[in-house]
DNA sequence: CACAGTTAAGTTGTGCACAACTAAATGACG
DNA sequence: CGTCATTTAGTTGTGCACAACTTAACTGTG
């Protein structure tokens, strides 16, 4: 139940595909196969330990993220923030007004670039970082993984968000022109 | 710049923490130290690569899990389908309110529970499954992973998963007492 | 200078996740 | 039998992700 390796070469639908691999099509369909299914599950566990974790410092994950950008790289265009995080503004916009209004961050348009607006911390918003430093051990501590488990566990899911914006590139309609 | 062991045992903070780590709290907080940043990266690089693979099936990514679970199992009152993926009644209930409205699902009271809603596959719902089989190969393909890689990446998800979820339940406040 | 093309933020609309709540049905127990 | 706790869906409200669009400012070229 937990592993299921199956190479059956006894395909059943030799319709569609002439053979070639080793594994049916139905028990690619089955959800405890899905990779994906695994990782949006973990992504939501993690949104569990976070929202605790979180809650004192009065930040969602998402803008605990938008924090960690700017602890780490102080004032940024929202252009930047949005590079760090992949997100764009659609999604920045609302929550850096959030912020602004939690009075964590300030905003203002740029000088040399009326189109840009630079976010940046308020005191508050640093002095959070103190007690920030806290949070990577306690989520650290969640995963019951060792130092060297969560490198190489991250570095496998880096080489496949790029695999997979790769294929999401040329799988894009409109890309072959 | 990509792993940074850093194993520095000289501590700047010896205020709140007397030493015990061999990483300072400042290393663990930069954004490219926390897998959960890797692991939602990964997760919403998937939501891309499913987003145009599954628009053909006018389906999005969670409507497509309830339909795996649905072409697995059968009818099944809302409760269950929830358990399968973790979710709740606040997410399904729209979801396959949109299903039913898609004309792919059909929802009725139980006779024998009237709490109960159990949900089924119309016909049109069934012949998707056609349609969806070459679904998980064309991921599998995105992410340029062999299938072993796929089952061990997964076999440490699902472990860290549910270590994550064992430590949202005595982190929750409240269960100590 | 004029003007087409590009870039940066923001807005709108849809859908998901989840907490907190409501409503209705069920089950257990005195 | 009546009452109360539990269970099941659904609703409401907040926040995030993202596509599609708008607005304003910049850039390059003739």
């Amino acid at each position: 139940m937990t592993t299921t390796p199956a190479p059956d070469p006894a395909v059943q639908d030799p319709v569609q595909h002439p053979v070639q691999h080793p594994v049916r099509d139905e028990d690619f369909l089955r959800l405890d196969q899905q990779i994906c299914f695994s990782l949006n599950a973990a992504s939501r566990a993690f949104g569990g330990v976070y929202r605790v974790v979180l809650k004192d410092l009065g930040l969602t994950y998402p803008q605990y993220l938008v924090m960690l950008v700017l602890w780490e790289h102080g004032e940024l265009p929202v252009k930047k923030v949005g590079e760090h995080l992949r997100l764009d503004s659609g999604t920045l916009s609302p929550l850096l007004k959030r912020l602004e209004t939690a009075g964590l961050v300030r905003r203002e348009r740029s000088a040399r670039d009326e189109r840009s607006v630079v976010v940046g911390l308020t005191d508050e918003g640093t002095a959070l970082r103190e007690q920030a430093l806290r949070v990577p051990r306690r989520i650290a501590a969640a995963t019951t993984f060792e130092l060297d488990e969560i490198l190489e566990l991250r570095a496998r899911l880096d080489k496949l968000t790029n695999a997979l914006d790769a294929a999401a590139l040329d799988e894009t309609p409109g890309c072959g022109a």
